[in-house]
DNA sequence: CGAATTTGACCAGCGC
DNA sequence: GCGCTGGTCAAATTCG
């Protein structure tokens, strides 16, 4: 990852101020996902190089805010993680965690959580969206997702008595129904279509993780063209369309998020906890 | 008692 | 071909 890394890619195009250099280097593995080629790397060793991820920015102030356990919160989505493994990354001076989807047994996704080099101040998440199985309408509880982040905030975060934010990287597998490039969120964060770099402000920096998981906002043409658009982080977010909304009604389910997303839709920067 | 987290070791891919 | 780095697995420990 660090070290092919020819930076290029699409992800330039997505300005956002918490997308780091670092990010956009490693996003270049993330290929441009709508198109379904690089066979499912699965979580074997073999494709890892390979895998598309999807990047996300998170403020580890938000993530410290959501602290259970005075370790560090989770920059948690709606999904169950659980650690496997923590390495310390060459060239940054903290440690990256990884996360295995544990919502439902066989999950293949995965999720690397680390702290921007060059901004320590931001988490980076890597989401590895292998994802086939269909969530469970309920999903489940935050807790482990809320214990993993909370590792991975701590691990990485712990450091830094200061507060920062959180970077997340998604890496959609092909493995993915690609039914439907724009939307890809059958499978919750699975659907991350299209490269995404997805960042939040402080204070939203929890709804990125959640759009992040349901992504379609993040992708937004609109997301990357308002590069510049200064307050506007949250509004710049909610562009929905038809499609989404049929993928949204899903969350009617989960009152937490449809309470999100609604008003991401009628109004936007109205944010709700989840 | 069960589940999750942590740490170390091993394996594979990539670059030089 | 060798070395380096990243990623995953497995065992042990800790917490709920």
């Amino acid at each position: 990852m660090d070290s092919g890394g020819s930076s290029s890619s699409s992800f330039r195009k997505v300005r956002n101020p918490f997308v780091t250099d670092q990010e956009l280097e490693e996003s270049d593995n993330v290929s441009s996902v709508t198109g379904a080629e690089s066979p499912p790397p699965s979580t074997t060793k073999k494709g890892k190089r390979s895998m598309q991820k999807r990047v996300v920015s998170v403020p580890i102030k938000d993530v410290e805010g959501s602290r259970l356990k005075g370790e560090g919160a989770p920059p948690s989505d709606s999904w169950a993680w659980r650690k496997y493994g923590q390495k310390p990354i060459k060239g940054s001076p903290y440690p990256r965690g990884y996360y295995r989807c544990s919502s439902s047994k066989g999950c293949p996704a995965r999720k690397q959580v680390e702290r921007s080099r060059v901004n320590p101040t931001m988490l980076v998440i890597t989401y590895s969206c292998e994802h086939n199985h269909a969530w469970p309408a309920s999903r489940h509880n935050n807790t482990s997702a809320k214990q993993a982040a909370a590792a991975a905030a701590a691990g990485e975060a712990s450091e830094s008595p200061t507060k920062s934010s959180t970077a997340v990287k998604h890496e959609p597998s092909t493995s993915q129904p690609d039914t439907e490039p724009d939307s890809g969120m059958e499978d919750g964060f699975a659907c991350l279509t299209e490269d995404s770099i997805l960042t939040t402000g402080d204070e939203f920096a929890w709804f990125g993780e959640m759009e992040t998981t349901s992504s379609t906002v993040l992708e937004s043409p609109l997301f990357s063209e308002r590069d510049n658009s200064e307050a506007d982080d949250t509004a710049m977010i909610f562009p929905m369309r038809e499609e989404d909304e049929s993928l949204f009604a899903d969350l009617e389910e989960l009152p937490e998020c449809s309470f999100v997303f609604r008003h991401q839709r009628n109004v936007g920067p109205q944010v709700g906890i989840c």
